[in-house]
DNA sequence: TAGATTGTTAATCGATTAACAATC
DNA sequence: TAGATTGTTAATCGATTAACAATC
């Protein structure tokens, strides 16, 4: 309905909110107070207010923000309400790992095709799913209704299979290849690349020593 | 040398930068402007030369940066000089795959140590590597100049693991559990969350079908 | 009602972009 | 030298924090 843009701040701190409201309401906490909030999740009660308002008002004066309520929006917000169809390209180690993560299955993503170039993978099953070749990945994504494909395939041929997705008609990438896709921009992709991820780590490392030295 | 503080953003972006710069070396390009790796990253010139002058002026006016040069020089920044000793937390299938993936160790970033609970995996190999059990992890960490632990276990495990971690003197954390560590801030910790990540993904893929609609 | 706490506006802070003098 | 392009300062933009009136 609204139609205000959120900033990229904004929806990255989203998925954290959702956690700790999660496991606030596990342990059976009904309301809590931006304040009380801030304290835990170490950022300021301002930017939490700032940060639900943009999705219109949640609190209530006085009370503070029902903990269910809020996990509940902020589940809808982040499209939780309805179910996702993956398919992975590329069953390696990594690729069989987010497979095999029940979580991702709890949360409403549900991986119903595998493909691999390597046909000695042609077959294999991890969880009930046969991998299938890559030939027929095209086809599959369309005839499924996919809306998600998670790339852990390496940088070299992740470029190309990314526009055979969008040709099939994919929703969104996942893409864990250490390349930039290049996609119209109303396919959303998010990266994963754990090698920036790990010289990140190296370059504080780094300034730490640097410090005390 | 410096005293100066490199904001988060900066640090974000230079995994980036050193990818295109390696992948310009090894194309055989000798030199580029801040205005053509603009146009490749996508990214403002300003913001080019900006970034690369919190470091130091590695250019040179009318003739750009030298490719190999500005390679090097942002390695030594992301402290990819020296080598880094590693230990595994958790060899699961996302435990196995970090091992398996040969990048790191081209970069420097060693695995020296698994480390599971589970005593079905104990003695199994990875890469010539055999799965110890947890007790043995705090002696091993403080004998064998261990630099980052690789946490990749449950999240209800985490917290306590990151606090023996601290204490066996460990220099920095790669945490791919779900959950906030706490661990003195003289410790940097990087985080993978995935889920965070694929409910990023989610939030895009909604607002986009918004858009549509 | 009085106290608490939100929603929201205003102030501040920091990051990005623009502009241009310095200089290769 | 003239042209190109950096390094750097200034201007703009956006995000965060502070403050407080609204209100439960």
């Amino acid at each position: 309905m609204e139609e205000r843009v959120i900033s990229q701040a904004v929806i990255s701190r989203l998925p954290r909110y959702f956690r700790y409201l999660g496991e606030l309401k596990d342990q059976g906490v009904e309301r809590i107070s931006s304040q009380d909030l801030s304290k835990l999740m170490k950022v300021t009660a301002s930017q939490i207010r700032q940060d639900f308002n943009n999705f219109g008002g949640f609190g209530q004066q006085g009370y503070g923000y029902n903990v269910e309520y809020l996990y509940a929006e902020i589940a809808k917000i982040l499209g939780l309400n309805q179910s996702h169809h993956l398919v992975l390209i590329g069953c390696g180690n990594l690729g069989q790992a987010l497979v095999n993560y029940l979580n991702f299955e709890r949360r409403g993503f549900v991986f119903c095709g595998l493909f691999d170039q390597n046909p000695d993978l042609w077959g294999m099953k991890i969880r009930d799913l046969e991998v299938k070749p890559m030939e027929q990945l095209e086809e599959f994504v369309r005839g499924n209704n996919i809306d998600i494909a998670v790339l852990t395939i390496p940088k070299d041929s992740a470029v190309k299979v990314a526009e055979v997705l969008v040709s099939a008609g994919i929703k969104a990438i996942w893409n864990f290849a250490h390349v930039d896709l290049n996609v119209p921009a109303s396919i959303p992709v998010e990266n994963v690349h754990l090698t920036d991820s790990v010289l990140k780590l190296s370059y504080k490392l780094k300034s730490m020593n640097d410090k005390d030295a």
